[in-house]
DNA sequence: ATGGTGGGTTACCCA
């Protein structure tokens, strides 16, 4: 069982690149974030020739999440309690035995802008909803853009990013209230190295000097611990001609 | 310290 999450920065544009790396990864659930597709326009029906069902939730231009997967994901969640949220960036589902929670995080933009306050008081209320799925559902996989690397080991040049946005301290503590519902970082179950990322900025070569961050997480709950099997980020897409400025972070899980 | 690139749009946009 293999489980995705792609921030593919506009699916219109990297619908050739979902369809190639969908047949050639064979994931079994994939997470996209940054759709950018309102729903009616988003191609259920192109990505069923392809052996996804998919749900989403869109808007025109920003954000949007999807979860695709072989069979219907059931029982979705868009809204959570307390967050009236015009922006989509949450999408909860059941996929067979798990429960399959989809974020966008909120970016931030700078240490103490408005938006880093929304983005801290945004994840505040998904993660006290998070909770209730945790009591709810045992199988509970968190995956998506967090717009959070979680240490600094996760960072290039962590001098240059120290308490800047994505990894600021305030970010961080907001990561782990999540991971104290008892959720693990799958990446991290595995590999303790630094130096691999998900995200590379576009502007000055960042991909090919291998200047990123980790900012694309798969959190697995403790229920599922015994069935992690492996984890890794995915560098293929990232090298193909118009890429997204993320690669996909997956979890195996053994059935 | 600034701005660079790329998505969207025609915004003092968002990443």
């Amino acid at each position: 069982m293999k489980i995705a999450s792609w921030n593919v920065n506009s699916l219109n544009v990297r619908m050739p690149h979902l369809k190639q790396w969908l047949g050639t990864a064979q994931p079994d659930i994939v997470a996209l974030q940054e759709t950018k597709l309102e729903d009616a326009k988003f191609p259920d029906t192109d990505i069923a020739a392809l052996g996804y069902r998919c749900v989403f939730s869109g808007q025109k231009t920003y954000n949007g999440v999807a979860l695709l997967a072989r069979e219907m994901p059931v029982d979705i969640v868009t809204d959570v309690p307390g967050l009236a949220d015009p922006q989509r960036r949450i999408l909860i589902a059941s996929v067979g035995d798990l429960r399959i929670a989809n974020l966008y995080v909120v970016n931030g933009q700078e240490v103490g802008s408005e938006k880093y306050k929304y983005k801290l008081d945004w994840l505040a209320r998904v993660t006290d909803h998070l909770g209730n799925e945790a009591a709810k559902h045992k199988n509970l996989v968190v995956l998506g853009d967090f717009n959070i690397a979680p240490e600094d080991r996760d960072v290039h040049d962590p001098v240059a990013w120290h308490e800047q946005i994505l990894c600021s301290t305030p970010e961080r503590e907001a990561l782990k209230r999540v991971e104290s519902i008892g959720l693990v970082d799958s990446y991290r179950h595995f590999d303790t190295e630094g130096g691999k990322y998900s995200w590379w900025d576009y502007r000055q070569a960042g991909f090919q000097r291998n200047r990123g961050l980790r900012i694309d997480l798969v959190l697995a709950s403790d229920a599922l611990r015994p069935r992690l099997a492996a984890a890794h980020i995915d560098l293929e897409p990232r090298r193909w001609e118009r890429p997204s400025d993320h690669a996909p972070a997956i979890l195996e899980l053994n059935a």
